[in-house]
DNA sequence: ACAATGATTCCACAATTATTGAAATATGAA
DNA sequence: TTCATATTTCAATAATTGTGGAATCATTGT
């Protein structure tokens, strides 16, 4: 993964909107939501969601799929993963960590 | 962790120049550099290092020592494991993820 | 065809953020 | 003390980003 894709990621998950839509739809699982049931959850207007979920799949975090008149948006799991690994990359350059960084510590 | 922490660091981390920080100091280890290395590094001017450096201190990112007429700065390896574990928390709501998610549907 | 519903686009405005140079602060060395 | 080095603060500017209303597009049901 490289450093413009998780920058695009880093930037779509760093907006209060954004963050709560991402983590609704992490939660919803491969199914997903439509729109407009995000939007019921979360309370935003129709343009203002519309533009974060645009944000949000332009970065690669979700994924949509029309339904009808419905779009129903999922989180792309293996973006997220790829955040991540990008993130802890060779952490503590081979050095063990100790325990509280288990996570961010794991092998490349 | 709460939201406002997780949405400092993402915006802390969603800048190339910080991200490029954060990267080299989690490479570095637990001994950190000082932000003559960072500059050093990445090339940037001292004064815009320095507001770089004072959003990832502030977001919790980095902490900062003294040394001399020194700042050593090292990566907080515990927000970023705080982060990550915010970011995948409940995921899949307790459905089994396929293979390709496998770091992000690890047991919260 | 028409009306109703779900979603997006366009626009203008407000707010936030990044960058740079110059000045200020702090520590160490001559 | 005086000078050089390391870092931060300040101020001005430029660029980016978030928001909501109205208009528009697409799909379904009558």
């Amino acid at each position: 993964m490289d450093t413009k894709t998780v920058l695009a990621a880093l930037a779509a998950l760093a907006q209060e909107s954004r963050l709560a839509v991402f983590r609704l739809l992490i939660q919803a699982g491969p199914s997903g939501l439509a729109a407009s049931k995000i939007a019921e959850h979360l309370d935003i207007a129709p343009s203002s969601l519309s533009f974060h979920l645009k944000e949000l799949t332009h970065a690669g975090l979700l994924v949509p799929k029309q339904d009808g008149r419905f779009v129903i948006y999922s989180a792309n799991v293996e973006v997220m993963n790829g955040l991540i690994g990008f993130l802890t990359e060779n952490c503590c350059g081979g050095v063990p960590c100790d325990s509280a960084s288990a996570v961010a510590c794991s092998p490349a």
